[in-house]
RNA sequence: GGGCGAUUAGCUCAGUUGGUUCAGAGCACCUGCCUUACAAGCAGGGGGUCGACGGUUCGAAUCCGCCAUCGCCCACCA
């Protein structure tokens, strides 16, 4: 087959991803070999491809891969996640577009939707990871809302409940009041923002409800809940407000009496010193009042209006009554100053609406033995971070961790399994059925119709935090006592987690808090957190900006291999990655030199007849050796989850290493034969480095790979062994670099003297130079290479490499001049650098203090410096007499 | 307000327990080349007092203190 000058990606791809589905090569089963197992940080179902999945997936890849060609059984669990609210908020989006209402609809009609919804977009992220080159167990895709794990949610539930751990309660939560549900304290986004502080006259109470002249100020940034208010608190210890013990105030505009009340969460020094209570939607207020005894009115409907419980601007939104009320207190006489002022608001982390703390039902899952258990897992590193420091963020949060409200006043979910009987009493049961038995052993004449379920779902998480337990065995998470099935025995733990730190509480911690519970160990080994995908000048990709680029568009261009190789050059780990698509030119790049070597290689024609070159010889030995080295490096940067360092040495290895030098070294003149020895060398360390590169560029390997020789159907480069380290003469690896920097040298007098690379040069060196790889320089240089005892008194230019002198003959082109204060500068800097040496060995302190080998060390470069030294005078010497 | 992390070449980052001529890599840049695998290429080259100051040490990019700037996480001062 005749290849093409340039790598076409688009035709190759398709191809081999059709040929690996064929075969089944990512199809993992439990047999004798180890597992290594990965599972996906689930996108939602329907979500589309974006730069950050990209880079997640592109590490998971790597990593499965890599684990693969080491002979280990991997297996990548692909799935998807229903994502409520998001999920949610689209389907209403979408009906709403129609003129539907969810209300109208009802909680069936809008479910149906939603699946049908599902069903149209959902998984096209699952085929856009194909495009990418995932090599996930297809077979084994998962949903968090499929059937079976839905009922591993119910179970799970259930089994929480019955322990005490889940209980419903009032309490106060955080509302959207666009979604209309509460979100969980991890989902609000507190920003600081600039508002108002207002200055508001409560007038003292004469006893009838009647205003005297006397009044106490509060500073607020709410005064559209002032008619909320219980009280008016102040710090006992407060002399200012000592006068107004015992009194009761009126509300502004709507003239209520309150009390004024005494309490020490009141900072003396912050505002006025009176704050003012409202209960039912603050926070803090609500404590206050639950210690006070206060009365809790409620005056902000679930979307952010005022109710008739506030009297006035009864029916408008929370900010629009915001504007009103300051100007009617004002007209009252009642706002004294308006200051600016910058507080923290807490914002929905899904529709970016001003959270409004509030009132209500919700249920809730004690975190304090979990997440005891879950710190536990990680501090004694049987689950390792990495980066580290994200122990810390961990630690923190785990310490500090709230009971974990579960409830979500959604229908797209799996609805809590809590049935109500007529008296308000509820059951909690996996079944409607089981559920009429519990109820009926409260009250026996009980009828299925009579119970009602909750109308509230689970919080996704309380779904996705099963999922490496729950997509090999649905059956166990909500029974601890089932024993595992023949999967999630073979693959859990999972190995390594590759997620963004973005949800290292949503997801990580509770994952671990889950696998604690049910399984007794920990999900996985080790957690890889990636960085944020940001832009070339660092700004987060956003939709809106318009920054973030179509990764299917790139794939197209580029091709995938190019993509990944881009994604991942510049992404050590924890930190953010700017990208910048001149890093998947560079990918694009890189496959092209690969596949131009490839046809260098290939076009090769070998004659037996033909007796190996010295320089082949050497250039076989030191690459040989130059393999190893590297392949050692890698493998210890996989180990650390150093990636791109991974990358970057192999890419090296490729570029620099075998198509710079070894293919220069080795490549026979125009049109000639190569030896068969040769040959066999040079596409045996091809083959290798096509493994080594494979995890991150599988489309081009394995077309190469496939195109090196007659492979049988069924055979890929997948599961080809990854090349192994092989000891090597420390000598070879040294003695090539030699020549390299002599040829190096050479190239650089080449350059400066303006002479073309086909002229012959005479090379001479002094002393015991390497013989074997004099070849290779005479070759790559174009130099005839002699070894002497002096230069004499020949004109041409000198140079170093490492302690041995070399002269390059040049008649006739040397400006004697210049070569003289070239030398003049090496000899100053040779000079001061023999000094600073000898200080250091003329001082005592460090003779005595420095280990012996640093001193040995320190004993060598005063040696060589005066043989540079000496060299370098004997050149000048030799101009100077010219 | 609390915590964590960062600051090294124009950009993105390495620099492992203080000591090999340690100040590095990739990209970008400059110069010269269409040399028969590759111009998505080849050869060569310039560029940083390692954020500031102080300290420990024979020796500091590396350890300590303080300051500055940036980023992230957590947090109920109305």
């Amino acid at each position: 087959m005749e290849l093409a000058a340039k790598y076409n990606a688009a035709e190759v791809e398709d191809k081999w991803y059709a040929y690996w589905l064929a075969h089944k090569f990512f199809h993992s089963e439990p047999n004798e070999k180890d597992p290594y197992t990965i599972v996906i940080p689930p996108p939602n179902v329907t979500g589309i491809l974006h730069m950050g999945h990209v880079l997640n997936n592109t590490l998971n890849d790597v990593l499965i891969r890599n684990a693969r060609m080491h002979g280990k059984n991997a297996c990548w669990v692909p799935g998807t996640d229903h994502a409520s609210i998001a999920t949610e908020s689209k389907v209403v989006a979408k009906l709403k577009a129609m003129g539907i209402s969810k209300e109208d609809i009802g909680r069936e009609e809008f479910l149906r939707h939603a699946w049908e919804w599902k069903e149209e977009h959902g998984g096209i992220i699952l085929q856009q990871l194909r495009k990418l080159g995932c090599s996930c167990d297809w077979d084994r895709t998962r949903f968090t809302m499929e059937p079976a794990l839905s009922e591993a949610v119910i179970n799970t539930f259930v089994y929480f409940y019955k322990k005490g751990w889940i209980y419903k309660g009032v309490r106060m939560v955080n509302w959207d009041p666009e979604a209309l549900t509460a979100v969980s304290d991890d989902e609000v986004v507190h920003k600081d923002t600039q508002s108002h502080f207002y200055h508001l006259k409560y007038f003292i109470s004469d006893g009838q409800g009647n205003p005297t002249d006397k009044y106490l100020v509060i500073a607020t940034t709410r005064p559209e809940t002032i008619m909320a208010d219980a009280a008016i608190c102040v710090n006992p210890k407060d002399e200012r407000h000592f006068w107004l013990k015992g009194k009761k105030v009126l509300i502004p505009l709507i003239n209520r009496e309150i009390p004024v009340i005494e309490d020490d969460y009141v900072e003396m020094d912050f505002g006025t010193g009176c704050l003012k209570v409202t209960p039912a939607h603050d926070v803090h207020d609500y404590e206050i009042g639950l210690r006070h005894n206060l009365p809790v009115l409620e005056i902000i409907d679930d979307h952010g209006r005022l109710n008739e419980k506030a009297h006035i601007l009864v029916g408008e939104d929370r900010f629009v009554a915001r504007k009103k009320i300051v100007k009617m207190l004002e007209e009252a006489g009642n706002l004294l100053k308006v200051e600016d002022y910058t507080s923290p608001v807490g914002y929905s982390e899904r529709t970016n609406a001003v959270i409004e703390p509030k009132l209500s039902a919700q249920w809730f899952l004690r975190m304090d033995t979990l997440a005891k258990v879950a710190l536990e897992t990680v501090k004694s590193g049987r689950t390792k971070f990495i980066p580290e420091r994200y122990v810390n963020t961990y630690r923190h949060w785990m310490e500090n961790a709230h009971d974990w409200c579960i409830s979500r006043q959604l229908w797209w979910g799996q609805r809590i399994p809590a049935y109500y009987l007529p008296n308000g009493q509820f059951v909690v049961e996996a079944t409607p059925e089981a559920a009429l038995e519990a109820a009926q052993a409260i009250c026996p004449d009980i009828k299925a119709e009579d119970l009602h379920q909750d109308e509230d779902v689970l919080d996704t998480w309380f779904s996705s935090w099963l999922w490496p337990i729950s997509v090999f065995d649905p059956e166990m998470p909500g029974h601890p006592d089932h024993k595992p099935n023949k999967d999630l025995s073979y693959y859990y733990p999972t190995s390594d987690l590759v997620t963004g730190p973005d949800i290292i509480f949503f997801w990580v911690a509770r994952m671990i808090m889950a696998g604690e519970e049910f399984m007794g160990r920990e999900p996985f080994s080790n957690v890889y957190f990636t960085g944020i995908v940001r832009d070339k000048i660092g700004r987060k990709m956003s939709k809106t900006l318009g920054n973030s680029p179509n990764p299917l568009d790139l794939i197209e261009t580029y091709g995938a291999d190019a993509v990944r190789i881009g994604m991942l050059l510049c992404s050590s780990a924890g930190n953010d990655i700017f990208y910048d698509e001149a890093q998947i030119k560079q990918g694009a790049a890189f496959c092209n030199k690969i596949w131009n070597s490839y046809r260098l290689v290939k076009g090769f024609s070998v004659d037996p007849s033909v007796a190996q070159t010295p320089a082949a010889a050497a250039a076989i030995r030191w690459f040989d050796a130059k393999l190893s080295e590297t392949v050692a490096l890698v493998e210890d940067h996989y180990r650390k989850f150093r990636i791109s360092d991974a990358l970057m040495a192999i890419y090296k290895l490729f570029w620099d290493d075998y198509c710079a030098w070894f293919l220069e070294a080795i490549k026979p003149a125009f049109g000639q034969p190569v030896d068969p020895e040769t040959y066999r060398a040079t596409l045996g360390f091809f083959e290798a480095l096509l493994k080594l590169i494979h995890p991150v560029m599988p489309f081009i390997t394995e077309e190469l790979w496939q195109n090196m020789e007659e492979r049988q159907e069924g055979e890929t480069i997948m599961y080809a062994a990854a090349p192994t380290v092989k000891p090597y003469a420390a000598g070879t690896l040294v003695d090539f670099e030699l020549a390299e920097e002599a040829v190096n040298g050479v190239r650089g007098i080449r350059n400066q003297k303006n002479i073309g690379p086909k002229e012959t040069l005479e090379l001479k060196v002094k002393g015991a130079f390497p013989a074997s790889v004099i070849p290779v320089i005479e070759k790559m240089g174009n130099v005839s290479m002699e070894t002497v005892d002096g230069f004499g008194d020949a004109q041409g230019v000198g140079f170093m490499v490492r302690t041995y002198e070399m002269f390059v003959a040049l008649s006739g082109l040397v400006n004697v001049e210049e070569e003289i204060a070239k030398l003049e500068k090496d000899l100053a800097y040779q000079q001061k650098f023999l000094s600073g040496v000898r200080g250091k060995l003329a001082n005592e302190r460090f003779v005595a203090n420095a280990p012996a080998a640093v001193i040995e060390n320190e004993r060598k470069k005063e040696a060589d410096s005066l043989s540079k030294i000496e060299s370098l005078e004997s050149q000048l010497k030799v101009l100077r007499n010219s």
